[in-house]
DNA sequence: AAGACGGGGGG
DNA sequence: CCCCCAGTCTT
């Protein structure tokens, strides 16, 4: 009888029909399994959809990747964010390469061992190449949990982490693993949705305690908003006959390594008023130049603006120009580079310069 | 246990 | 405009 059938069945089989058809479902090759799980981690399937074609013909395989230079794979991850993935993905090819004849280790151990793999990636890869019984607890498998199980508890909880655990363990006996995985997930993503869930579409709806109180919404309970400071970002176009004055940001924290124009930050939740920030301009400005070695501007031009968004810190980015030409014998040139201005676009920068320039390249 | 780390979509 | 989204590593 279809009613008794165990719910993992019910799931799968509504996940055979209703699936999605997303690139990296297409193929079993563990590389390119774990490529798309690496890019899905906090990101979007929309998102993620523009980059894997495109990173997948560029680094083929792992060995490709573990051949290439990590300034060519920050290029193909650039505007995907969270950039450190990118650095790990990288010298875990080159760790599966070194130690693994290069291929990737169907062992949830050796394989979780790898940079930038934790508990998530290693269950998802395991499971979906592999066909490995290993759990892959996702955000959406922690909300999918806590309807189904009615339980009242946030998503950073570890009492419904376990249980998560525990009911994708117990539905991955009921179900070929690649199957299981991918189904509860996809059900997620697509219906039991953080808000307006469709339980009226669901399979699964006729044993979940959410949806039989009514109150799918209500599951996991929300979390505690964060404080994010607002910050004011002054940048610098200047353009010399050689190209415009460029900055790699340091090799740790924000944006590591990516590029930025010469800049200066107001302090956390400040919103300056005109003085301020030319005072802030000036300090930069000598920051750049060496104090008295460049007359200041008596005038800013603020020819682009953008804001952007982190998950911790908001950033407003003005960016002024002075038409000036300066000598470049004062520019520093441990901390700034002078780059062509056609050729900008080679280097990697994050979205919101990305953005920036595509107003500044227009002027 | 808590914070750092990007970027985009939806109401 | 404000709100939401939960993977991994570090401290």
């Amino acid at each position: 009888m279809a009613s008794s059938a165990h719910p993992a069945h019910t799931l799968a089989v509504w996940y055979q029909k209703h699936q999605r058809r997303l690139p990296w479902r297409q193929t079993r090759d563990p590389y390119a399994i774990w490529v798309s799980e690496t890019m899905l981690q906090q990101t979007r399937v929309d998102t993620v959809r523009l980059y894997y074609p495109a990173f997948l013909q560029r680094f083929p395989t792992v060995q490709h990747l573990a051949a290439a230079s990590e300034t060519e794979v920050l290029k193909a991850w650039e505007g995907l964010g969270y950039y450190r993935r990118a650095r790990h993905l990288h010298a875990a090819a080159r760790q599966v390469v070194a130690c693994h004849h290069g291929c990737i280790p169907a062992d949830p151990v050796q394989f979780r061992a790898l940079p930038g793999v934790g508990p998530y990636t290693a269950g998802a890869v395991m499971s979906i190449a592999f066909d490995l019984p290993v759990p892959a607890v996702d955000g959406n498998v922690l909300r999918v949990t806590a309807r189904w199980l009615g339980l009242a508890e946030t998503a950073a909880s570890p009492r419904l982490r376990r249980q998560a655990e525990a009911l994708a363990a117990a539905w991955l006996r009921e179900v070929r693993p690649s199957l299981l995985t991918q189904a509860l997930m996809e059900l997620g993503a697509t219906v039991c949705t953080p808000r307006q869930p469709r339980c009226s579409e669901c399979p699964l709806r006729p044993g979940c305690q959410a949806a039989a109180a009514g109150r799918a919404e209500a599951f996991p309970l929300p979390v505690a908003p964060r404080v994010r400071p607002h910050v004011w970002v002054g940048a610098l176009w200047i353009e010399t006959p050689l190209g415009v004055v460029v900055q790699r940001r340091p090799e740790r924290g924000l944006l590591a390594r990516l590029w930025q124009l010469p800049n200066i930050e107001g302090e956390p939740d400040e919103v300056p008023d005109a003085r301020r920030r030319f005072d802030l301009l000036q300090t930069l400005w000598q920051q750049v130049w060496g104090a008295g070695c460049v007359p200041q501007p008596a005038d800013w031009d603020c020819c682009a603006a953008d804001r952007h968004e982190f998950t911790h810190r908001t950033w407003t980015v003005e960016v002024y120009r002075c038409s000036r030409q300066e000598s470049l014998a004062c520019l520093d040139p441990d901390k700034y580079e002078v780059y062509p201005r056609d050729c900008l676009t080679e280097l990697t920068w994050p979205r919101v310069y990305q953005r920036l320039l595509a107003q500044l390249l227009r002027l």
